[in-house]
DNA sequence: TCTGCAATGGTCACTCTGACCATAAGGCGG
DNA sequence: CCGCCTTATGGTCAGAGTGACCATTGCAGA
């Protein structure tokens, strides 16, 4: 910078990108689109977009776009802010900031086309993890960080509940952990450290048939947020002879 | 939005915020500056400042600032990025978003004077958030949310002996951990549980009695960076009987 | 040499977890 | 209507981990 020249503080261009994340036929499955301009146009992509305003809110962007790519009320699912990403480069038309949300959400409707009117759909996570030129610009490394952040809150919190429908069973919340994590868990092991948590999930004094067998207790989420006493996935990995 | 007008992205005002921890004289202490300029002249507020050009690495930013307040290497101490910060109101100046990240530093030098020249501090974190207005703009927040991620953090990764020098015994880190959550902790549980977590802790093969007392084994960090088998800090509290 | 201090060694009861098996309660087909 | 299959839930046991607590050790200082 020019000594003799005045600072101006220098503006940027800033987007929101979702990782919107589900579970669809059993597999963990991340939303994505198909960009329907150039840079990499054809590829698959985060949706997201760029700020509507100069003064638009952070979340307020986020939600705007949660909605209108998943068609769901950003009101009653669950999503957060995963962190920012700010390589000059990452974008080689220009620079643009992206502040990254990821969002849990149940059996999602058929994904909806977004502003460019591209086609928009769910993709399994580990088969898009695999390919590492899956997707445009940097967003295999914030898939990558989504996905670890994913798996880690079912480990502390409650949020697993986010992929179930209202009710669910405790063998259906036991699906998603096993979905997520790529692990088998215990069926009586896992039910009874989940009924142990405190206002984990709430019983709905109901029962359901719908997966066959014997009839099943019906749950829905309860008040807690922290699991106190965390559902580790890995300590089995930690007994003798483990492997994984 | 004036349909006949054409959108132009819009471009906005970023900096970086710090929110740099510390251990002074047995306290867990946060690095603040003192404003030198309005809005909030003379309020205290993390230290920070605009990218230096439109084009700046977010991470290079934060290095470059972590670097002016603390005089210490960023190469050499732990820092991580906290979360992004967008309400459009929260200067009350101008639209500014903030990337805030956060820095847990040993024994520290001397805060130095930041560009503003103003005065730079260490301020016991938990005295400054019990004042609900000790904090310029959303700045208590940040801090409020950089705390509980530190505090968070020494659960579940190895970062507590960021606190520490270069050799540190087990009965110093205690301190830390003790320091920081606000907790006692029983000396040979909390040794025991430390030594029994893979490659946390590197014996130097030396010892000190600079604390007084039994020689007390030397440890440098080990390469581990995650706790498999957390350090709870509120598993105490689970014992039937336990207050806080 | 003795005392005090802090670190470390040791122990025990309890909690939690992993593995495993048994029983129960439905639905479905013959 | 009965038998079988499937899934859910009840129960148990051994081992790992934790909290509380006490004893011993190894230094420095008086």
């Amino acid at each position: 910078m020019d000594r003799d020249e005045p600072w101006t503080i220098p503006l940027v261009a800033v987007t929101v990108d979702l990782a919107v994340f589900t579970i669809l036929e059993d597999r963990f499955s991340v939303l994505l689109v198909e960009r329907g301009i150039q840079p990499d146009l054809g590829s698959l992509a985060l949706p997201g977009g760029f700020l509507a305003t100069a003064d638009e809110d952070l979340a307020t962007a986020a939600a705007r776009e949660l909605a209108e790519e998943t068609g769901l009320d950003p009101n009653r699912i669950h999503w957060e802010q995963l962190a920012t990403y700010g390589r000059p480069d990452r974008d080689p038309r220009r620079r643009v900031v992206t502040v990254c949300y990821l969002a849990l959400v149940p059996s999602p409707p058929s994904p909806s086309p977004g502003g460019d009117a591209r086609q928009a759909g769910w993709h399994p996570v580990d088969e898009i993890l695999a390919d590492p030129g899956a997707l445009a610009f940097d967003h295999g490394e914030i898939l990558a960080d989504a996905v670890e952040r994913a798996r880690g809150k079912l480990e502390y919190t409650t949020v697993a509940t986010s992929f179930c429908g209202p009710d669910f069973t405790v063998s259906e919340l036991r699906h998603v952990y096993e979905t997520v994590w790529n692990r088998r868990l215990d069926p009586r092991n896992f039910q009874r450290k989940v009924l142990t948590v405190p206002d984990f999930l709430t019983p709905t004094g109901g029962s359901t048939t719908r997966n066959g067998g014997r009839p099943a207790a019906l749950y829905r989420p309860g008040p807690a947020q922290l699991i106190q006493l965390p559902i580790l996935r890995t300590r089995a990995d930690l007994k003798p002879g483990a492997g994984d």
